[in-house]
DNA sequence: AATTGGCACTCAGAACAGGTGAGTGCCAGA
DNA sequence: TCTGGCACTCACCTGTTCTGAGTGCCAATT
């Protein structure tokens, strides 16, 4: 029943409620926006755009803020992605060119994404599921402590802590590396799990202290195989929420606690539905659920040695979707050229 | 000039502001606490402790509220540590107890910590300035980039991706980490970066691949030593920041700022002044050099291996000093027990 | 059928006034 | 040195009024 000036109208209100943050009435539309009618005109638009529940009055006598719902027409049909400025480009590549492992970029990455759009930035770490272990290292520490690491392919490494109560001798450690390696490298983190869980159902065919040790070993690499599935995020710009505080009714707590649980936010990046270009975007009550029913979650999806994740910005319902879908596309491409090209490199 | 009595004014004004979040008169200190004495009594009590600027009244007809100095005052004379409950004892056993590296004890002493005492929970990583390095070990990616692992004997593990442009055998590869260990292993890191240094120094004896690649290792262990100097803090508890928002007059941006920032918090951990206990405070505007005058830090030494490091939280002035006192205190010795245990288990 | 000007109405928020009470400072007497 | 008494201050609560931005509705106009 909405005609199409009425969107144009939600536009408007949209738009100038970011701006403002108040309440915006009929007659500030047709003062800031060349409608060619009248106030009475806009009013009689926005009582439709009420009767649809796109806008909403704070009390009666005021004017209209969008709902979780407007701002959703919003996105979908009315916020054109306008490009970066050239200074913004910069901006990006300031922060992003030079070398770095992978951690470096994805730190380098949030900082530049909250730099530009004033937001907590969010970026996932590529899908270490699909990837496939390169390498495995034993280290003896002493101490019956050993050391292993894992090294995967799209460059992620990580360690971790097995108690062996054994010394090995360079003969001992090397076989025994071998016949965890045999287990691992060169297959899909996933099918290496598999492989591993298998080994630890099996009956110890001798006890000897090499068994011992690739039984607590594996153990370890069990555990680390388990962390590769649920992957991490890496953030920046908490503080920003201090400064947009008054958008959130409640307080910034349940933000604040997703941020550092990360779990939660990891949740919600995966389960965002992207749109043909990689674009999603997640607002208000439709992250209810996550406890951040006053929150809104813009997000594209970046592309790492084939592995696809995704890097967003966190915010108040009330943000400016436009220029945040605007940077973290950019962000999100000039991040896939960069793994690409270390690719190449390779 | 302030007797006795006015002393334990005080800590009846800071113990009930800290309750009660309310400046606090004369009369409610006769009716919360025995002194035997009137409220006129205690009103000229009050008056000598406002000229000494040790409380405050926020307007002419109001209750009085502690100063820095009060505070300062308060921890320094006042405030006897009193012992944690039973509860609390088994709740910190119940985070801590259990295997794990050392990330995942510094983690889980901040979960425990900030559970205990509600606010923002911080400890550094043992200083490995004075560690020494154990092991180097290599690990070739593919695409000329080497992986470059150092174990100091505290445990810390750290990798750093080298660009080196040629690929190695097993022989030459082994000849390579040969190289670069002699530089480092068993010596002090600060000694190791010494010599990493004079290395780079040297010119390049032979322009040989192997030579080049030493070069290029070397390089990025300098750079992985010099964050060595600059240890890393773990953190919890952000979210608990904006419970207590109201005791910020400002916001608490410079807080979460601080946080994300890390390196203003290490300083101003690493310059407090610790009592014979290895117990410190440091109240308000003594943290106005790092932004923060508005918060206190509460903290205690810890003993790792030998390195001293610090725990402790970060609130709002108005907190529990006692309370924090004795949970940071009982956290750093359980910390510097299972440390140590793990030190005779090697 | 869509648009417009006009008008009555609503209601949050500011401005003002009076009352209350918690709290103070001070002083004279115990 | 302490105490009761007393005058005084001032934040805060309450109630009242006023204002103005904004609405909803309707009859007239295009």
């Amino acid at each position: 029943m909405v005609t199409d000036r009425g969107l144009q109208v939600l536009r408007a209100i949209v738009q100038d409620f970011v701006d403002t943050r108040e309440p915006v009435g009929s007659k500030a539309i047709v003062e800031r926006h060349a409608f060619g009618v009248s106030a009475a005109t806009i009013r009689n638009d926005m009582a439709l755009l009420e009767d649809e529940e796109l806008i909403a009055a704070p009390h009666t006598s005021s004017g209209r803020v969008p709902t979780d719902k407007g701002y959703r027409v919003f996105v979908d049909h009315l916020a054109e992605v306008r490009p970066l400025s050239p200074a913004q480009r910069t901006a990006i590549s300031a922060f992003l060119d030079g070398p770095g492992d992978l951690d470096d970029v994805l730190v380098r990455t949030v900082r530049a994404l909250t730099q530009l759009t004033g937001q907590v930035a969010i970026v996932q770490y590529p899908s270490f599921a699909r990837a496939t272990v390169s390498h495995v290292e034993l280290v003896q520490l002493g101490g019956g402590r050993m050391l292993v690491i894992l090294v995967t392919d799209t460059g992620r490494v990580s360690q971790r802590l097995a108690f062996v109560h054994d010394e090995f001798d360079e003969n001992d450690l090397a076989r025994v590396r071998g016949d965890v390696s045999v287990l691992l490298v060169g297959r899909p983190v996933r099918e290496g799990a598999q492989r591993v869980e298998e080994r630890l159902a099996q009956p110890d065919a001798s006890p000897s202290p090499r068994e011992a040790a690739i039984v607590a070993i594996i153990r370890v690499v069990a555990e680390e195989l388990e962390e590769f599935r649920q992957d991490r995020l890496v953030m920046a710009g908490a503080a920003t929420l201090a400064r947009s505080e008054s958008d959130f009714r409640g307080s910034i707590y349940p933000l604040l606690e997703a941020i550092e649980e990360q779990v939660t936010l990891m949740k919600l990046m995966s389960e965002m539905v992207a749109d043909d270009h990689g674009l999603a975007a997640s607002i208000g009550r439709e992250n209810e659920p996550f406890g951040l029913g006053e929150a809104s979650v813009v997000a594209s999806e970046y592309d790492a040695t084939g592995a696809r994740a995704r890097v967003g910005v966190l915010g108040p319902m009330r943000m400016d979707y436009p220029t945040n879908f605007a940077a973290v596309r950019a962000v999100a491409r000039y991040l896939t050229r960069m793994l690409d090209e270390d690719e190449t490199a390779r």
